[in-house]
RNA sequence: GGGCUCUUAGCUCAGUUGGUUAGAGCGUCUGCUUGACGUGCAGAAGGUCAUAGGUUCGAAUCCUAUAGAGCCCA
């Protein structure tokens, strides 16, 4: 019977032996599997669906923690937890990256043509779409897999297109020739929400036009001079005395030898280079208004790929836009038509995909009336039946929404939800439906796909396959996503799920933080400051990763995360580890008896009791109000400060004494706060948790803590009195063990302690003998100071530690003395209070009482110190 | 230009509706082979709560202004 427990559980928690063993047990036993249960309530989850063309980032982690949490924590609830995962077809991302790959291999996508192109996105979606998937579940995720979903799934395709076909019956979607934002990269419209603004140190460059019938010239200044051989018109303020003499006049502009007008308009800025703009309704907004306002001709002048077309004089033609700039610039200086160049710097509108400066770019595009669908979807958010955490991100949807413009719908790419639109070849005849129509063959489709947003805002209810489903479902209960795509998607959201399901689409929403580098910078790849989420996991464990992303993360705030600090979750497994190893070693030795749960209790089992409840109440609320952050600190102090510290040295006395019974029912009920505390736990960090839970008992086949209930808090177990006991004994350990480190006392030097005081308890004193590392303790009202003690004074304790031989007696008195000056400072602070008749006829009598019983205690106290410093050298 | 957020210990952050002596983790210093854990234990040092006004008996907390940092929109 002598076996050494130690052997068979290791000092330190390794997590690679852990983790993936209970993942695939949690998959055999079906454990995050749901199914339409009318007897129990739903909490579901969609996750934010990653692009197939993603890897893990740090971002995920948090957020898919977070969803974690949430689910796992309801899921022991009793409800019916459902955490649907998936992934978005990303159009923009996939296409480019499978054209990429296959010009790698020497295919070009135009050559090849749709069909063939598209076989090719699949097999890549195949091969390379489902590695951010695999690398999800080594985070521990309990999403329900069978449930997978994919944007372009058959039935949510049909889902998309059937969408589509009901807005535009209904006249919410339209078709213009309208101006763009165009990505010359992936030769399609973006929607502005895509855009991305750039600051950029630019050139403006002021270019003289020859006026006609004149000898003058007007100097027009512009960033972008290539756009000149598009331009239709030149304006000025009409209130520029300037210019008010070549107003109706022409300019001849050069290069294109184009007569070109002079015109008013009150959009100029007399301020801005020299109060005359050159105009090109093709390629830019207010141009183009302008243009409209005055009947100017609009001259296209770029390819799709912005590269120069056949409306250029040809010495220009074919170039890309940057080469044409400094040609143009080159030719207008030779001609002595470039006045002066001036740096400048301005916003540049880029690609948020294509990385490249978009293109205003007029053309013909398919677009979503937005302002009836974003009515009913800011009420539900104003009526607050969906709330936002934190709350502040309310205003910037409410703003988005209020001054919503049309949504670009259409992108000229070929992955994606084809438009199902056909246009009949001979009359032109339009047909909108989800079935083709039947003679096909005198009908062209058109070629666009849809934005992936507008097939991923049906995602709330498209992931639901069935009507029962859905009815069951749908709405779903939290959204847990990042604030930057608040717009693209939340919002979005909501508009469909108000329009197609008349509800809304979750209750609440939780934006997380951005992740930093430590110097508070964004993480990206060319920044290399982006850790890899596989080998944190493989360096740290899966847990510890966790567990300290979301401790490091508070609500609304960005974290600044380094891989290093995954020593705090690690650290604390260990701890949580190493709490189960002592139990379960003593284990070995006492026989457990649950039967004795209840017996033998004394203040220290009541106070950690007590503690646990205070702590489940804490967290409950914590938990309720989105305070994820706060949890895992409420978590962390219980787990490390009130089991680890105390409670685990507290019944070490109890554990090693004679009585059989006694060390039973100790020990049983240690076990069984432990396997609580685990529970609580394990949303935060469910590997390890399920671990030591095996590891405690015997479990049944497919038992699992994930689906264990959850601790309910006892109120009636909420002692403040045995509280405030242990907080006493605490803090006369505290004190002594004080007394030990400032007097340099090492452990190793038994000393006695002397108490004088009335409400030290005969049964407190085995603990303060064996948590302060004292011999023997005196108790007596009436007590005597010894000779040459070191003192602590506190309320109603006085505390002394003979110290014959070893103690400094200046370092003694200098201890003393500065308790004083500390309490005579807070005495001084509260004095002024008390004798200020305003504050005691104003404040609360309770907190009246409250200052003047702090007053008396301080009082004493430094009467006391005071006496003990007189008398140090007796 | 408009909006939002932030500024508390060396660092990263807590601090509920104003009311104990403003807390935690990390880091620092001192001591420790304490019959779970050195990924640990015990003790300590460290803060004019960005600045200036105001409201109040009382302000880190509420109001105003200023300075600085960041984000979003135009």
């Amino acid at each position: 019977m002598t076996e050494n427990k130690t052997t068979d559980i290791p000092k330190a928690y390794d997590p690679s032996s852990v983790e993936d063993k209970w993942y695939k047990y949690w998959l055999d036993n079906k454990i995050f599997h749901s199914e339409i249960d009318e007897t129990k309530e739903p909490y579901v989850i969609p996750i934010p669906p990653p692009n197939i063309t993603g890897m893990l980032t740090m971002g995920h982690i948090l957020n898919n923690t977070i969803q974690d949490i949430l689910i796992r924590t309801k899921r022991m609830q009793g409800y019916n937890a459902c955490w649907v995962p998936g992934t978005d077809h990303a159009s923009i991302a996939t296409e480019t990256k499978v054209t990429k790959f296959l010009e790698e291999q020497g295919i070009s996508k135009y050559e090849i043509g749709r069909d063939e192109f598209l076989k090719h996105c699949w097999k890549w979606k195949e091969q390379y779409g489902g590695i951010i998937i695999q690398q999800l579940k080594k985070l521990g995720v309990s999403c329900d897999w069978e449930r997978e979903r994919f944007t372009m799934d058959d039935d949510y395709y049909r889902e998309v297109i059937k969408a589509f076909v009901q807005l535009y019956k209904d006249g919410k979607i339209y078709r213009g020739y309208r101006m763009v934002n165009w990505d010359p990269a992936s030769r399609s419209a973006i929607s502005d929400e895509e855009v991305l603004y750039r600051e950029v140190n630019g050139k403006l460059w002021y270019l003289r036009y020859p006026v006609i019938g004149t000898d003058r010239h007007l100097v027009v200044a512009t960033t972008r001079p290539e756009t000149m051989l598009g331009d239709t018109g030149v304006a000025v303020n009409p209130d520029d005395e300037r210019y008010k003499d070549v107003i109706g006049k022409k300019v001849l502009l050069p290069l294109a030898e184009r007569e070109i007008p002079v015109f008013a308009d009150d959009y100029v800025d007399m301020e801005f280079g020299t109060g005359a703009v050159k105009v090109t309704p093709a390629h830019d907004v207010n141009d183009y208004e302008m243009g409209q306002r005055h009947n100017l001709k609009v001259i296209n002048i770029f390819n799709d790929d912005a590269s120069t077309n056949e409306n250029v004089p040809e010495e220009f033609q074919g170039m890309d836009r940057f080469e044409v700039r400094k040609k143009v610039v080159q030719k207008l200086e030779e001609l002595g038509l470039i006045e002066k160049i001036e740096d400048y710097t301005h916003k540049v509108g880029y690609s948020e995909r294509g990385g490249v400066p978009i293109e205003p770019y007029l053309s013909e595009q398919w677009f979503m009336k937005m302002d009836e669908l974003a009515k009913p979807a800011l009420e539900v958010v104003k009526e607050g039946k969906i709330n936002f955490y934190p709350e502040h991100w309310k205003k910037t949807y409410f703003h988005w929404m209020e001054n919503i413009k049309d949504w670009c719908i259409s992108r000229q790419l070929w992955w994606g939800h084809r438009i199902p639109v056909w246009y009949h070849k001979e009359t032109g005849e339009v047909y909108c439906d989800v079935e083709p129509p039947k003679d096909i063959e005198n009908w062209q489709q058109d070629e666009d796909v849809l934005d992936t947003w507008a097939s991923s805002w049906l995602w709330a209810h498209a992931i639901f396959r069935t009507k029962e489903e859905q009815d069951y479902y749908y709405p779903t209960s939290t959204l847990v996503t990042g604030p930057d795509i608040i717009f693209f998607w939340v919002a979005r959201m909501i508009m469909a799920g108000m329009y197609f399901k008349k509800d809304i689409p979750f209750h609440d929403v939780y934006f997380t933080s951005i992740i930093r580098d430590v110097k508070g910078r964004k993480m990206s790849k060319s920044l290399g400051n982006s850790p890899d989420p596989l080998e944190v996991i493989k360096d740290y464990g899966a847990d510890a990763l966790r567990f300290t992303i979301i401790y490091l993360a508070p609500l609304g705030q960005d974290v600044l995360f380094s891989v290093d600090k995954c020593e705090i979750g690690r650290n604390f497994a260990n701890k949580i580890w190493n709490a189960g190893r002592f139990l379960l070693m003593n284990s070995k030795e006492i026989s457990l008896n649950k039967s004795l749960t209840n017996k033998h209790i004394d203040f220290a089992d009541e106070w950690i009791i007590s503690r646990f409840n205070r702590t489940l109440k804490q967290l409950n609320e914590a938990m309720d109000n989105f305070e994820i952050n706060n949890a895992t600190k409420i978590i962390y102090s219980f787990v490390w400060n009130d089991f680890c510290d105390w409670y685990v040295e507290l019944i070490k006395n109890r554990l090693y004494g004679d009585d059989e019974e006694v060390k039973a029912a100790v020990l049983t009920r240690a076990i069984s706060i432990f396997e609580n505390m685990l529970k609580i736990v394990h949303p935060f960090m469910p590997f390890i948790t399920e671990e030591l839970y095996q590891l405690i008992e015997e479990r049944k086949p497919g038992e699992s803590i994930s689906t264990a209930s959850y601790p309910e808090v006892d109120e009636s177990l909420i002692n403040t009195s045995a509280e405030d006991e242990m907080q006493f004994v605490q803090e006369i350990i505290t004190a002594i063990r004080n007394i030990r480190g400032e007097m340099n006392i090492p452990p190793s030097k038994p000393v006695n302690a002397f108490i004088k005081s009335s409400e030290v308890k005969q049964h407190q004193i085995e603990y303060i003998k064996k948590l302060a590392r004292v011999e023997s303790v005196t108790v007596d009202a009436n007590l005597q100071k010894p000779k040459a003690s070191a003192s602590a004074v506190m309320k109603e304790c006085e505390i002394y530690i003979p110290l014959e031989g070893l103690i400094d007696l200046d370092l003694e008195r200098q201890r003393i003395e500065k308790e004083i000056k500390r309490l005579e400072g807070s005495l001084a602070g509260i004095e002024k209070k008390l004798s200020n008749e305003k504050f005691i006829n104003n404040a609360p009598p309770e907190v009246v009482e409250r200052e003047k019983a702090k007053q008396k205690d301080w009082k004493e106290n430094i009467i006391k110190l005071k006496e003990i410093l007189i008398n140090l050298n007796q």
